[in-house]
DNA sequence: TTGACATATAGATAAACTTCGATTAGAATA
DNA sequence: TATTCTAATCGAAGTTTATCTATATGTCAA
């Protein structure tokens, strides 16, 4: 019997990764919570191209929001994310010993 | 300052990933050498197809080629595709400690 | 409730990508 | 060398994707 602890969709993962502006916008909402404006104000592409942006990693999982007042604030999902790069590794490079350390109370 | 042992276009590595054809591909050259043919046998696909997609992964690193006689066979290169997901871990999920252990001699 | 601000959605366009059939190139064999 | 087998390249068709402008939706403050 094999225990799965999460599932994923490696070809959504993947698409979901696959564009420079999308992983420009994820650098940006990495380790802290930044709104829409915020990613346009620091990027050269109009908003509603962002908010699409944000709307594909949104549904892969890949970040997290939240609003704010007027705004609504991201963030990277960084759980997902590192769940996500283990399962490419553990599907296409079981040989290889990538693991995602988890820190465990005594 | 910072020693980098690896580079990696992370963009390209998703981008070669980012198909359900060459996950499929992939998934049949994982742990062992296999021909083109020997792919458009498993799969659905035409021949220049499976070529198109082998070219793609061969360009971003993920498979490794080597003709024997007539054939061309290609396998995973588990090396590099480890390091491709545990950067992406390492850009956007640093507060995860996703990590390639890696085997070292007395 | 009206106006201002922030974000999402709709629709259009252009570029990129996947796929195929036809053809070419490379390697072994008769 | 001619033939056969294997894989790569070419060119076209259809689909998906990224991006924009225009507009709609949602939230707060006056």
């Amino acid at each position: 019997m094999k225990t799965v602890i999460f599932s994923f969709d490696t070809v959504e993962f993947a698409k979901a990764l696959a564009d420079e502006t999308r992983q420009k916008i994820m650098a940006l909402c990495c380790c802290e919570w930044v709104s829409v404006n915020d990613i346009v104000d620091k990027l050269d592409v109009a908003q509603p191209t962002v908010s699409h942006h944000l709307k594909i990693l949104k549904t892969a999982g890949l970040v997290k929001s939240e609003r704010r007042g007027k705004q609504v604030m991201y963030t990277i999902d960084q759980e997902r994310l590192a769940q996500g790069c283990c399962q490419v590794a553990e599907n296409f490079a079981p040989e290889q010993r990538v693991e995602l350390r988890v820190e465990v109370a005594d």
